[in-house]
DNA sequence: ATCCAAGATTATAACGTTATAACTAAGTAA
DNA sequence: TTACTTAGTTATAACGTTATAATCTTGGAT
């Protein structure tokens, strides 16, 4: 077993056959004792195992998938906005983490601008490529949910739709619009602009609610910025962004969720000279560098992936998708 | 072929068996057929396409492994720093753009920090998981590379190694060092401050070399900043530079290749209220949004992920090797 | 008419595993 | 004794595909 050596080269790859001949027993034997059935004598499994160690036995997955027509994959469906910042990356590291102590392994798909994101999932669910699928940015009638629902195959998503019977993980945007508001009260700050996400994402309406009633108990003044897209570019982005805070009636205090046009409004605020006190949610570490710093509210993805990963597996051994339902609170570092 | 119903639920999943009753075949035709053999009349040829397409028949991956001992798996094994900003998200995004349009699938892994960097890999060639490996920030005598070598394993790296016999693509780190000698130089700095990466890493080599040989040409005085370490947190990234910069002797001109640090040293200028010229290696976007903004030498790591991943597969074709080393020029935003 | 080649199709077997049912040996109840 | 259980092991078949070798046509040359 030394790291060095070549696996099987020139000798044959061992299988359950070639363990089978070194101890004498069926393949079936030796197929029950690996796989720990009890029916199998405690002596014979020993027997078997040690066998299996000193020849380097590792199971074909391609015989064992055809076989029990499990796949041993979950596969991670990238959106094609995943690669800003750390959001993609963040995911994959907190599932790889999980996945790494299982059978599972880790596919990922990513669906180009302007392609139809159930594509990549019908292909997953018709090739049988995956045991459990994962994805991210949900709409309230998010069509993967609907396509994945008729064929009964198991998801979670980051994010919630409007059917309420499938797992999810979220973020809690009602709480961080909450706390972002009161923040920046407490800052001094009366008339508050909020960045919001595109109404397209489930998560607008629980960030629009924490907004207007944070904004109401404080008393306060609640305004919008122009609407964003995904796909505009920073100059795009930087221009919308003046041309609100140059506008009449400007805010004295900011709310961006998105890390990307939180960087945007952390560089037009720059360049206008205005120091309002901003709260961005954060969920890699960038503005921990930016100057002056703002306020900070974390969202923790790789911890996101870490339980979407173990809920997911779950879910696969059979519990129910309602108890597989978490909704993770901000979290202020 | 409708989208939205469930694939195969109730009636059994079409094989070529299927299909062969359905034409009155052999399935051995069917195969054959669907492969393309030129040995099967056109005519039947078109008939079992056609068969096959409404039946709805995908191949079974599983049986095909099996057979073919082809597992369709390109492997990335990232390291347990990649979530860090942009790079394993773009990368990913590259190679799964590329991978879409083949038969092939992309998995990943991701070990943890102090694991052997082997293991993984180690695992993945034992259980044949792939049938080809990408992996990044190699070292000169990397164990991963000489573990591949061995095994006769097809892989790509990013980054080069001391063996010039396998695959590779790298970043021209000695070109971006010397542009970014003399555009501080063209700024009227001369004496030249270099954040330089980790030693352990081969392309440390090049960028030295690039700089080294820049400064003399230019006649400018070159310095280095203490070394860092990936595992440094911000802060101490932070005290490191403040201390550096505030020593006697300081740098009037500042490159950062590490785009963490780089975010860190533009932090610490802030800070201290300097306004150096600072050039940065981007591999993201967010320097974009850095006031000042710092000058900026691209890499893109999309494209090398796009080029990594043709390259791998015309390595796993049958290509040699030392025709796919890539080097890549920096480019100018 | 016979033979042969080329073209097209097919039968057979195998990849490595596991579910199912069948078998054997030993022990227990009648 | 005989029947019956239980523990332990095994034979058989199958998952869906493809490589190999074998078979069957057909048409042309002799």
């Amino acid at each position: 077993m030394t790291k060095d050596a070549a696996p099987f080269l020139g000798s044959a790859k061992p299988t359950q056959r070639t363990i089978a001949r070194a101890t004498g027993l069926a393949v079936t034997t030796v197929s029950k004792a690996l796989a720990g059935d009890e029916r199998i004598a405690e002596q014979t499994r020993r027997k078997v195992r040690k066998a299996a160690l000193e020849l380097g036995y590792v199971p074909d997955r391609a015989a064992q998938r055809l076989r029990t027509g499990k796949t041993n994959v979950i596969s991670l469906v990238l959106d094609p906005h995943s690669e800003l910042l750390g959001f993609g990356a963040s995911m994959i590291a907190g599932i790889a983490e999980v996945v790494r102590q299982t059978p599972y392994h880790l596919t990922i798909m990513q669906y180009q601008l302007g392609e139809d994101p159930v594509a990549p999932i019908d292909y997953i669910v018709r090739n049988r490529l995956a045991d459990g699928l994962i994805f991210a940015r949900t709409e309230p009638d998010d069509a993967r949910v609907h396509f994945l629902r008729k064929a009964r195959f198991p998801f979670i998503t980051h994010g919630r739709t409007n059917f309420d019977d499938h797992a999810w993980y979220d973020y809690d945007n009602r709480d961080f619009a909450d706390r972002a508001v009161r923040m920046l009260a407490r800052q001094g700050a009366t008339r508050i602009g909020l960045v919001p996400p595109s109404p397209a994402y489930t998560y607008h309406r629980f960030m629009m609610e924490g907004f207007d009633l944070a904004i109401a108990q404080e008393g306060l003044t609640g305004l919008l910025s122009p609407g964003f897209d995904l796909n505009d570019d920073a100059d795009i982005l930087h221009d919308k962004l003046r041309g609100w805070l140059l506008g009449d009636a400007p805010p004295d205090g900011l709310i961006c969720p998105g890390e990307v046009s939180a960087m945007a409004a952390h560089a037009v605020l720059n360049d206008l000279g205005r120091d309002l006190p901003l709260v961005v949610k954060q969920t890699s570490s960038v503005f921990n560098y930016f100057r002056p710093r703002p306020m900070i509210i974390g969202e923790d993805i790789v911890q996101a992936g870490r339980q979407i990963t173990t809920a997911l597996i779950r879910l696969m051994a059979g519990e129910t998708p309602r108890n597989l339902q978490i909704l993770a609170p901000p979290y202020l570092p």
